[in-house]
RNA sequence: GGCCCCAUCGUCUAGUGGUCCAGGACACCACCCUCUCAAGGUGGAGACACGGGUUCGAGUCCCGUUGGGGCUACCA
C-alpha cells in the first residue's frame, strides 16, 4: 500500500471528550508510526445540533494535546473542503450516480409516517424496519407527490439475500445477514446526506486508507460497505477501536462529571498526563511499562495490540500519572503551565519575570511533590503570596490551644532566634532552630508544628525550613508575632 | 424485541495450550523514612463470570448460559 492515510471526523455538537480524544489519539499514533497521514474532517450535517464554537474548540483541545493534524479545514489539503457543509455537492452528484444505476430512490414518507410504522412494528413486536414502499411507487403516484411538494429523501436499495462481511483489523471478520438492514437513508430531504453517506463518500475521495473509531460504529459497517460496493469504491481497513465507558459502565456523556478533556485541562491536568493514559486505555505496550513518552508510544503502538473490551476510565490512576508528570518534567515548564492558575487565583497579577519569576519557581519547586494537578499546585501555594489566611482549625486545638502559655514561649524563643539568624538559609534557619529545642529541653515537634501553623496557618505542606526561608526573615517575624498575638487572646479565653 | 461486539483483581491491563497455586499499575492496608503532608522504599489483601465440551493438559480453543456494551433516527 502507498501512503497510509487516517482520519479523525468529529462531530461538532460539543466538547471533546475523552473517548473522542482516545480515538483521535490511536489514529495519530497510527499516523505518526507509519509515516502516514492524519487528516481531521468536521462532520457538520446535522444542522440543528450544530455547535458553531465546538469546531473551533475540538481543534483547540486536539492541539493542545499535542494531536497535530496533517490536513485539515484550517490547514486546507489536496482533498478538502475537510468540513462536510461544504461538500453537499460532492454528495449530491454521488447520490444521483446511485439513482441513475437504479441502486437508490426517493422516498416520500414524511417523519410522522416512519414513527407511525416504527410504532406499529414496535407493537407488534416485530423489527421495525422501512418497507420499500417508496420503491414500489408508479411513475404518476410519484409525480404527484412531488407536484404536492413533498421533498423526498433518498434510500438505498439494500438487498434481501446473502451478507456483508466485514473485516477488522482488531475484531477479525465479523459478517451481518443483509436481511436485517432495511433500505436506509443517504441523503435527508433537506439535501443533506447522512452520516453513512457522507463518510463513505469522504473516506474514498479522502483516500483514506484505515478507518479508525469507535466499535459504536461496527454495526454501521455494513450500510457503509454496501454503499462502497453500490459507488464502486475500493474498501479500506477497518478497525473499531473499544469503547470507554463511565464508571457506572454506561456511554460516556455531559452528566458524567469532568468526561471533557477541556474540563481536565481547566482543574489543571496536563497533556502529557492525559495523552499517555488515554494510549494505557485499550492498548498496552507488551510489557509493564506504564509511564511513557510519546516517542516510545509512537514506536511501540500497533492496532493488533489494541483490545477488544470496553475500558471504564478511572480518574484516579490519570491524577496518579499526573502527579508522576507534575514532578518530573522540568521545573521552568511546570512554572509556565501554573502561571493561569495562581494568576486565577489572584496570587499573581500578570505574567512574572525577574525576581517576582524566581520566587514563583522557588515555591513551585517546594510545593509540586506533594500535589495532583495545577489547580491543587496553586492552592496548596496560595500562604506564599498572601498572609491573610485563617489558621487551621485542628490544627489550633492540636499546636495553639493545648497549653498556649507554653506556645507563646517556645514561639517567642523561636522568633528571636530567626531574628538573629544573618544567612537566611534553609542551613542557617534549621541550625538556629534546632538550638532553641536544644536549649529549651523540648521536642522538635514542639516547635516545629507551631511554626508551621503560623506561618502558614496549615498542619501539612513543604519542610518547615524551606517554607522559612523561602518566605524570607521579615515575612516569617511577622507572621510568628500574628500568631503569638492571636494566641495570647486564646489564652484570656480560658 | 432483532442484529453485532465484549468478558483476568474495585479500575486499567500482561497473559496467544504446559514456564500461571496468574505478573504489573492505580486505588486500599501495614511498615520504613520523617518536623507535618506528600514523594520514595518494602510488604499485604485482591481476579481467570458460570456450565458443558476438545485435549495428556485450558485463563488461553469450541458451544451454551449469564452479564455488560453498541446499532436498530431524515444523530454522528
Amino acid at each position: 500500500m502507498s501512503q497510509i492515510r487516517v482520519r479523525f471526523a468529529p462531530s461538532p455538537t460539543g466538547s471533546l471528550h475523552i473517548g473522542g480524544a482516545r480515538t483521535a489519539l490511536f489514529n495519530w499514533l497510527f499516523a505518526r508510526s507509519h509515516g502516514g497521514v492524519m487528516v481531521l474532517r468536521l462532520e457538520d450535517t446535522d444542522t440543528e445540533r450544530f455547535i458553531a464554537e465546538a469546531a473551533e474548540q475540538i481543534g483547540r483541545t486536539l492541539a493542545w494535546l499535542g494531536l497535530e493534524w496533517d490536513e485539515g479545514p484550517d490547514k486546507g489539503g489536496p482533498y478538502g473542503p475537510y468540513r462536510q457543509s461544504e461538500r453537499v455537492e460532492i454528495y449530491r452528484a454521488a447520490a444521483q450516480q446511485l439513482v441513475d444505476k437504479g441502486l437508490a430512490y426517493p422516498c416520500y414518507c414524511t417523519k410522522e409516517e416512519l414513527a407511525a410504522m416504527r410504532e406499529e412494528a414496535r407493537r407488534k413486536g416485530q423489527a421495525p424496519r422501512y418497507d420499500g414502499r417508496c420503491c414500489r411507487l408508479s411513475e404518476e403516484e410519484r409525480q404527484a407527490k412531488e407536484a404536492a411538494g413533498i421533498k423526498p429523501t433518498l434510500r438505498l436499495k439494500v438487498p434481501q439475500e446473502g451478507q456483508v462481511v466485514v473485516r477488522d483489523l482488531i475484531r477479525g471478520e465479523v459478517s451481518f445477514d443483509n436481511a436485517t438492514l432495511d433500505d436506509f437513508i443517504i441523503m435527508k430531504s433537506n439535501g443533506m446526506p447522512t452520516y453513512n453517506f457522507a463518510c463513505v463518500v469522504d473516506d474514498a475521495a479522502m483516500r483514506i486508507t484505515h478507518v479508525i473509531r469507535a466499535e459504536e460504529h461496527l454495526s454501521n459497517t455494513p450500510k457503509q460497505i454496501l454503499i462502497y460496493e453500490a459507488l464502486g469504491y475500493e474498501l479500506p481497513y477497518f478497525a473499531h477501536v473499544p469503547m470507554i465507558l463511565a464508571p457506572d459502565r454506561s456511554k460516556l456523556s455531559k452528566r458524567h462529571g469532568a468526561t471533557a478533556v477541556e474540563e481536565f485541562s481547566e482543574q489543571g491536568y496536563l497533556p502529557e498526563a492525559i495523552v499517555n493514559y488515554l494510549a494505557l486505555l485499550g492498548w498496552s505496550p507488551g510489557d509493564d511499562r506504564e509511564k511513557m513518552t510519546l516517542d516510545e508510544i509512537v514506536r511501540d503502538f500497533s492496532l493488533e495490540a489494541v483490545n477488544k473490551s470496553a475500558a471504564i476510565y478511572d480518574v484516579r490512576k490519570l491524577t496518579w500519572l499526573n502527579a508522576q508528570y507534575l514532578n518530573e518534567l522540568p521545573l521552568d515548564t511546570i512554572v509556565a503551565r501554573a502561571v493561569p492558575f495562581f494568576k486565577a487565583k489572584g496570587l499573581i497579577s500578570k505574567d512574572p519575570s525577574g525576581k517576582d519569576l524566581e520566587y514563583l519557581t522557588t515555591v513551585i519547586d517546594a510545593v509540586r511533590s506533594r500535589v495532583h494537578t495545577l489547580a491543587e499546585l496553586a492552592e496548596a501555594a496560595t500562604y506564599f503570596f498572601k498572609d491573610d489566611f485563617t489558621y487551621d482549625e485542628k490544627g489550633v486545638r492540636k499546636h495553639f490551644a493545648k497549653k498556649p502559655g507554653e506556645v507563646v514561649e517556645i514561639l517567642s524563643r523561636g522568633r528571636d532566634a530567626l531574628a538573629r539568624v544573618e544567612s537566611f538559609t534553609v542551613e542557617e534557619t534549621e541550625k538556629a532552630y534546632r538550638k532553641v529545642i536544644d536549649e529549651m529541653g523540648i521536642k522538635g515537634a514542639a516547635l516545629i508544628h507551631p511554626t508551621r501553623l503560623a506561618l502558614s496557618g496549615r498542619t501539612m505542606g513543604p519542610g518547615l525550613f524551606d517554607i522559612i526561608a523561602v518566605l524570607g526573615k521579615d515575612e516569617c517575624i511577622k507572621r510568628l508575632d500574628r500568631a503569638i498575638n492571636y494566641i495570647r487572646t486564646l489564652q484570656g479565653q480560658d
